[in-house]
DNA sequence: CAGAATTTCTACTGTGCGTAGAAGACGCGC
DNA sequence: GCGCGTCTTCTACGCACAGTAGAAATTCTG
């Protein structure tokens, strides 16, 4: 999966905070602290759509939205690490090992309703 | 955690792969295919140093070993994703939701022996 | 249609990584 | 102990990518 810089990142929790589609003026404001101009933002969220992060509709200020929710996009990467390892199980192991109690509930909670 | 680039994790694999450490020389070697110059690998080794990805002995030619095995870096690497998220619970459902029959096996195995 | 807003195109810059030569430090054989 | 080959460190270059944004083209609105 392609990796994120800086600004891009820092768009993307924008769109995942909010959840809908937003416009790239929207954005701007909502990133109003770094003082970006608003083709910055375009070009940002042109790479991040070349990337398959976000898409746009065709309305007319264009609207642009995550492709997947932040924590898809999370669950994705922790299988993408996984995968690419030769020996998941030692993978898993060391992940439950040094998981904090409450990740390990919530895993045999959603492994029990699990088929 | 920082991320590597192509070279050092082709440099990463074959320490990992190898288990023990491994002189500069001996690593190019290994990566004999790609027809690199011994101080390119030293130069590689110093950031993946910086990184904290190696460590080496003062031994009069240097080993090189990687500071954690491979498995031990996909579950750091898991957990960072995970940890980042604001709603840990919902990645690790989408996790399991979307993990392999044998990955879901493993996984309650291993947690049948957590206390 | 004219002007304003939006979108796309093009470009500059800094940083990180692949790459390696040059220079310095070290150890072995004589 | 000395010289020479080896090992290590220092320095540097080029390329690709991300941050940044102006210029140019397009499209809407009054």
């Amino acid at each position: 999966m392609e990796s994120l810089g800086e600004l891009e990142r820092a768009v993307m929790d924008r769109l995942w905070a909010q959840g809908a589609a937003l416009s790239a003026a929207e954005l701007r404001d909502a990133l109003a602290d770094r003082g970006l101009a608003l083709t910055t933002v375009h070009t940002v969220l042109s790479r991040l759509e070349g990337k398959g992060f976000v898409q746009h509709d065709d309305a007319r200020p264009r609207r642009f939205a995550a492709v997947a929710s932040r924590e898809e996009h999370a669950a994705g990467l922790m299988h993408e690490v996984l995968g690419q390892a030769a020996d998941r199980q030692a993978v898993l192991a060391r992940f439950i090992g040094s998981a904090t109690p409450g990740e390990t509930e919530m895993l045999r909670a959603l492994l029990a309703d699990t088929p």
